[in-house]
DNA sequence: CTTTTATCTGAACGTATGTTCATATATCAT
DNA sequence: ATGATATATGAACATACGTTCAGATAAAAG
């Protein structure tokens, strides 16, 4: 036997990528074989390997398509003009937050699997990270300048916002307590106060 | 040849566990092998179980070991009086920041390993785990009841308070720009900020 | 010095790994 | 219908894995 009836590959690529995030989050990327990845697939092993040159790049693509997203959906938000650093700040716990919790797993490896990456690879991935951090940043510094906060090192108070918002990332579920919209509505206050912003919303 | 001049197992135990956790810390626990542990010890792979049973208890040991002693250093920290809950806020992100500061490897292996654990090792570590996050919603609690601090969901700030300070642990370095102590102390603040106490320090 | 015990080696076990490739067949264009 | 192409199989590759164990040797006990 051969190529089975149905097969196609626009059926096969995704799916192929689809089973590889699922394990890998799961069970993490060192732990997961590709005959595992290909189980669920429902294929053999070789014909991976006609959607991806090697496990490693599996892992990268991951990474990659789920930090520009990250990006890209942050320069949308944001859009031509930025208004006040408070508004700035509001919108970035905002996209944040929707961008990452319906994303569980692609978020999970993006935290998890750094250290599998090669250096090539992984220099990639963190100059993309860092540039995300840096656009909080920057909107801290602004509300600094303006007066609009009171922070004493924009830099901690960068990683600590940023610290606050991947923790939701370990515990959020659709069908929990909280309704997203609340609980975006809570990260913005808790954002403002770390900013020492008198105003809520 | 078999045993070699100077071994001894006081001497080769503590290496075996040092090993794993630097090995563990830096590639992660499925992608170490024994051998490499062994080399790093400068023993042969079947060595390695004079002192453990198996792979899976090296790593089961030291997240149990950490968690164990950061629970611990929280109860003395804590001592018989408890103070107001401001205070106990301030102590506990100190207690918590200067258990986990020194200890970059056993933090990275806790937080990242927790897939890798055996069922019933896991729950063994997430009760641990649960334990530490309710000694901050306590006194997150306290504080409410007593109106020292302003706050909407308990559950909510705690999980922050804890994600902002997990955070410190994948950036911080012994020799960096902030010295231990300055850097406790812009932690205590923000904690402060997320809790809606009026008072710094 | 001799015996006992703790510790280590070296080799082996069965199984699993990522990747390659000749071969076969379903689908698509003509 | 026919030929070309995309996509799959199934087997094989060398290498690595966790674990076990008989045998060898150093250190400790007498």
């Amino acid at each position: 036997m051969a190529r089975t009836t149905g097969s196609h590959s626009q059926k096969t690529g995704p799916r192929v990528t689809q089973s590889a995030q699922r394990l890998f989050a799961q069970y993490g990327y060192a732990a997961v074989s590709m005959r595992q990845i290909a189980a669920e697939v429902g294929v053999q092993v070789g014909a991976l390997y006609n959607y991806t040159p090697d496990k490693q790049s599996l892992l990268f693509t991951l990474m990659q398509e789920h930090m520009s997203g990250l990006l890209a959906a942050w320069k949308v938000n944001q859009g031509p003009e930025k208004g006040t650093a408070l508004q700035a700040l509001l919108a970035f716990v905002d996209c944040h937050l929707r961008y990452h919790l319906p994303r569980s797993e692609a978020v999970f490896i993006a935290y998890m699997e750094l250290r599998n990456l090669t250096a090539a690879n992984f220099d990639h991935i963190e100059k993309l990270r860092k540039s995300y951090e840096d656009a909080l940043e920057d909107i801290i510094k602004r509300g600094m300048e303006t007066g609009e906060f009171e922070v004493v090192d924009s830099k901690i108070v960068t990683l600590a916002i940023i610290g606050m918002l991947k923790e939701v990332s370990t515990w959020y579920r659709p069908d929990g307590r909280l309704a997203e919209t609340a609980l975006i509505e809570r990260y913005q206050t808790m954002a403002c106060q770390l900013v020492g912003a008198g105003a809520d919303l």
